[in-house]
DNA sequence: CTTGGCACTCGGGAACACTGAGTGCCAGAC
DNA sequence: GTCTGGCACTCAGTGTTCCCGAGTGCCAAG
């Protein structure tokens, strides 16, 4: 359908476009890029490829601009991932190498990020589904009340106060302390719950009431941030683009559910997700592309982390970007 | 000077301005506000007040618009804020009565202020400074590393591995995180590194390569967090917005220094503080203002939050609203 | 299939005039 | 002395027209 020159022509229109901003036309295409034929053989197949959809002119006498479906064809395609300068990676390592928790992991990625691409970064908060238990805490407060702290393998902290139905001595809460880290510890979040009820069965009768306040306290906490916590960095490199209508697309970056889904909806591959302006779920994004990965430590992963910047946008670079910084997060919450 | 009526020009001239968000005219203004006086008459005040630097013109031929120091005379002497209604009042609190956790908190209430004035909302996480230890947590991860938590009465929970330079057996560490609470329990966290340092002299000679790893890690804790966190949400409020330049302002608030200093700046004063365009420290931020607020449970300020937005913003309610919510995070956070 | 030539299209910028809101000033009224 | 109506003046914004040139589509020849 489309032989070889046509798709160089394609791609040549994609890369100057992006390059350029401005719709590229049959005669600077041929000079610029050595195609080797004239002006007038690049028309022609132009006219080939704006009847096929893969481009088209803004109105009549103007070059040519790529749609979705062109750029789609050349991220597919037509382009490699462009990996990282080695300048770069030292400083993506030693940049994320100095956060102190998992906070500061996160943030310092989400900028990093945005700087790298010059874009806007989202990245999505470790999951509590795909972690497992490291220890749980009891921390007495008063009498009647005491702190649940949940601390997971991927350094996540969970804290909830809990009010007692009775008063409890020290002793006996340490004891049910030793008793549900002996239960729970390198417990997968997912299998909590049936953990729990099993425990809760075998408890001696006296600690059942505070047990069960205690324990639905903590399937509370789970259940709650199920629904997960992403951040985002970098609007500031919207302003400078009118191509995109920079009030939806700020409104959705505040929507956790937009992005959640922007992030998600492909988790299954754990490869590179482009989605392409209108192929985006939320019609506010058309306009815009996200490129996004999954991270974590070896094989599961973790959570999602992606750029999201105009459908104009430098996919090669991008997606090097992104793929790099995905791998080295996953390194460091490995390692800590 | 300035008798009551030129005063009365002045405010009406504001009032308009922040409305219509167009220059305004004698004619306009003596109709609207029933002056009492002609447009000639109200054309004289005007000469004067712009004589004076209150207000200016964009351009000859054209209605007026206050400047920075008229709109200071405005919040200074010409308005009251404005109480929010009972139904907003009602809302605010069942919202922020929601929260779960401290995180959530701050979240809901930085959402809640946006939403509320249609502007850019700015809240500090309450201080580590002023705030007091309730808890120090120790908890085994492996043979020679160990989890430190610190949990604050403001809920806040700061946590950090520890790598120890010896194998410590479980009640070796029970016993220190005795001692530590001990001595640290209610300590301001001001005053913990005096604490701290009288606690090390007076531990059994066995203990002491342990708790000063322990000891130096939790130092360091307080003081890489004493740049203290701040959010922000709204940011799609400013897009509809000319006047600002939105790219400086993005790249303002991305940068926790700058958002410090803004909200900062007089945190000596518990009441509001209004900083208007050029009265701002950055000059990415003139043309911009900020309302802000010192929040705290009783006396003793945690932290600040405050509300950005175009220079033209309207004055009385947004003070009325930050206010509002200020009051009710104290009062959520002493309460929790 | 490729190429050069040619007529055609149309967005965007420059020049221009027009309109109307708003001003400043002045002479007269209260 | 202060206010008011009248009047000439200014100038941003808008609409109109015109022109230029980049870029196209098509055709006939190589």
């Amino acid at each position: 359908m489309l032989d070889e020159r046509k798709l160089a022509v394609l791609r040549a229109v994609v890369e100057d476009y992006v390059s350029t901003n401005e719709p590229v036309g049959s005669k600077a295409l041929a000079e610029r890029h050595n195609l080797g034929v004239s002006p007038a053989t690049v028309r022609n197949d132009m006219a080939v490829l704006e009847e096929q959809g893969y481009i088209t002119q803004p109105h009549t006498s103007a070059g040519r601009v790529p749609t979705d479906k062109g750029y789609r064809l050349f991220v597919d395609r037509l382009s490699q991932i462009k990996p990282l300068s080695g300048a770069e990676r030292r400083a993506i390592e030693t940049f994320l190498a100095g956060a102190v928790d998992l906070d500061d992991v996160v943030t310092r990625t989400v900028r990093l990020l945005a700087q790298l691409t010059r874009q806007v970064a989202v990245v999505q908060y470790p999951s509590l589904i795909r972690s497992t238990v490291r220890h749980v805490e009891l921390v007495p407060l008063a009498e009647r009340r005491i702190m649940l702290v949940l601390i997971t393998n991927t350094g996540r902290v969970e804290q909830r106060v809990v009010d007692l139905p009775d008063v409890v001595e020290d002793d006996q809460i340490a004891h049910l302390r030793a008793v549900l880290n002996a239960c729970l510890d390198g417990c997968r979040l997912t299998r909590v719950p049936d953990t729990v009820a099993d425990l809760q069965e075998r408890l001696p009768e006296e600690d059942r009431p505070v047990a069960s306040t205690i324990l639905s306290v903590l399937l509370d906490t789970l259940v709650e941030r199920h629904d997960e916590k992403i951040v985002f960095a970098g609007a500031a490199n919207l302003a400078g683009d009118f191509s995109v209508g920079l009030r939806e697309v700020l409104e959705a970056l505040e929507e956790q559910v937009v992005l959640m889904r922007l992030l998600g909806e492909a988790s299954d591959s754990a490869a590179l997700t482009v989605r392409i302006g209108s192929e985006n779920p939320y019609s506010g994004l058309h306009g815009t592309s996200i490129v996004a990965a999954g991270y974590g430590s070896g094989d599961n992963e973790l959570a999602r982390l992606g750029v999201l910047g105009p459908t104009r946008m430098d996919y090669p670079v991008t997606m090097g970007a992104v793929r790099a910084v995905a791998r080295y997060v996953g390194q460091i919450l490995a390692g800590s």
